[in-house]
DNA sequence: TCTGGGGTCCTAGGACCC
DNA sequence: TCTGGGGTCCTAGGACCC
């Protein structure tokens, strides 16, 4: 086939979280609901008090609203209807309740949600084969070679894969069909819910260079403030900026990716396998604990977090050789330490005992609002690699060493 | 009554090795 | 002693994304 054009796809499925709430509670539609919060069992709860009632049957009036939501959650989707509020996702729950007070606050379903992300996606194989995962509700795809891939600029595949997954969850998606990753992504917000946007090479200049540049993939609140020192506000302004300026002002390699990205360059392919690097859990508690007067309860969900995170890495077959702790003070600055180990591991037992040799080597006076564990360096638990002899001396360069040194010390805690 | 949880990637300095 | 030059690993922090 001559001439073929690269056709890349981005599917993001519309306001995914509380979709899927409108599933299982159909009743709701319509009305202004968020999903977030805490650790909140909001399902339980109903299913409780309506045992025997089917979830789309209890009234509507039982649902929690957000004016009497108390927590430190966020908010991870929220439904057009909210959104005509000014709420959003990663807003504060409690600045959401100022907004909206009425609208209705469900927690976030993990499995149902994992469910159906399943489901849309191999749907989507079935169809074109070549997908990159972005998260659970969002998706590249490459169309290029995919039958049909190239009538109407892709658009006929994208009203496929767009129908198949309505029909098979009842859940609407919009894409967007570009030349590269960069544009598809950008056109897919385009029209937002249920739309399909093909943006051809000669639409740069019409409808991306009027963008704000904080839209890019990329571009978040800091470089974008950096921008705007600059009067550069949307992607159009980079353009017309010299390419060895924006290296100049931005740093080497993002001024020159910025000058590639306003030109509406992207050759990055779409990666349909990739291997996880690490895998954490952490945890922000109900209210801010002190490392001495709380160190009971600290300890607890310490050991909690790595025994979480074992079994995490057990049940997907990984083990890690790197070994860190995140915490957050209640000033919201953030602190992490890592080690790393001469082997690989999942086991709950070391990832605690190292854990806790790193969390010896941070400052504890302020009280803490989140404690995370993290393993990195991974490799699959049947590979090779984790299972050789260690290859590299147990108590590495610097300050690790010092660490090391006061295994004899540690206490009981941590 | 601000600000979740799970990730990736980049930068940068020091150690260490050849 | 007046001072190399890579290359890799380790660690800490930060930007960014969904």
């Amino acid at each position: 086939m001559p001439g073929r054009i690269r056709r890349v796809a981005h599917l993001d499925m519309d306001a995914f979280f509380a979709s899927v709430a409108l599933l299982r509670y159909p009743q709701l539609k319509g009305l202004p609901m968020v999903i977030g919060g805490g650790r909140r069992k909001v399902d339980e709860m109903l299913a409780r008090d309506y045992a025997g009632l089917p979830s789309h049957e209890i009234p509507v009036e039982a649902f929690p609203l957000l004016r009497d939501y108390v927590g430190r959650g966020v908010i991870t989707t929220a439904t057009y209807p909210a959104r005509q509020f000014g709420v959003g996702s990663a807003m504060g729950m409690m600045k959401a309740a100022k907004l909206c007070p009425q609208a209705i606050v469900l927690p976030v379903d993990f499995e149902e949600v994992r469910r159906i992300s399943r489901q849309f996606k191999s749907i989507i194989t079935e169809i074109a084969p070549v997908m990159q995962d972005r998260g659970v509700d969002e998706v590249y795809i490459d169309f290029t070679d995919v039958p049909g891939g190239q009538r109407e600029g892709g658009r006929v595949l994208a009203r496929l894969i767009q129908k198949s997954i309505f029909d098979a969850t009842g859940l609407t998606c919009s894409i967007g069909v570009a030349p590269n990753k960069l544009l598809a992504k950008l056109a897919s917000e385009f029209d937002k819910p249920n739309g399909i946007t093909i943006l051809h090479e000669s639409d740069l200049q019409t409808r991306i260079w009027p963008l704000p540049a904080r839209k890019v993939n990329g571009i978040g609140p800091k470089a974008d403030a950096r921008l705007e020192k600059h009067g550069i506000r949307t992607v159009g302004d980079i353009a017309a900026r010299e390419r060895d300026w924006l290296m100049a002002t931005f740093g080497r390699a993002s001024g020159a990716w910025m000058h590639e990205m306003a030109w509406g360059r992207d050759d990055r392919p779409v990666v349909t396998e990739s291997e996880p690097v690490s895998m954490s859990r952490e945890t922000t508690f109900e209210r801010d604990l002190h490392a001495v007067r709380d160190r009971a309860e600290l300890g607890e969900i310490f050991t909690h977090l790595c025994e979480k995170v074992a079994q995490d890495l057990q049940r997907k077959g990984y083990v890690g050789r790197t070994i860190g702790i995140k915490l957050r003070y209640d000033d919201f600055k953030t602190a992490t330490r890592d080690q790393s180990l001469a082997e690989f591991t999942a086991d709950a037992k070391l990832i605690r005992r190292t854990a806790g040799l790193c969390l010896k080597r941070v400052p504890l006076e302020r009280p803490l609002r989140l404690l995370g564990v993290r393993v990195g360096t991974l490799a699959r638990a049947d590979s090779p690699e984790a299972n050789s002899k260690p290859n590299r001396p147990a108590a590495p360069a610097g300050r690790a060493r010092t660490a090391i040194d006061s295994i004899a010390t540690t206490g009981s805690l941590f």
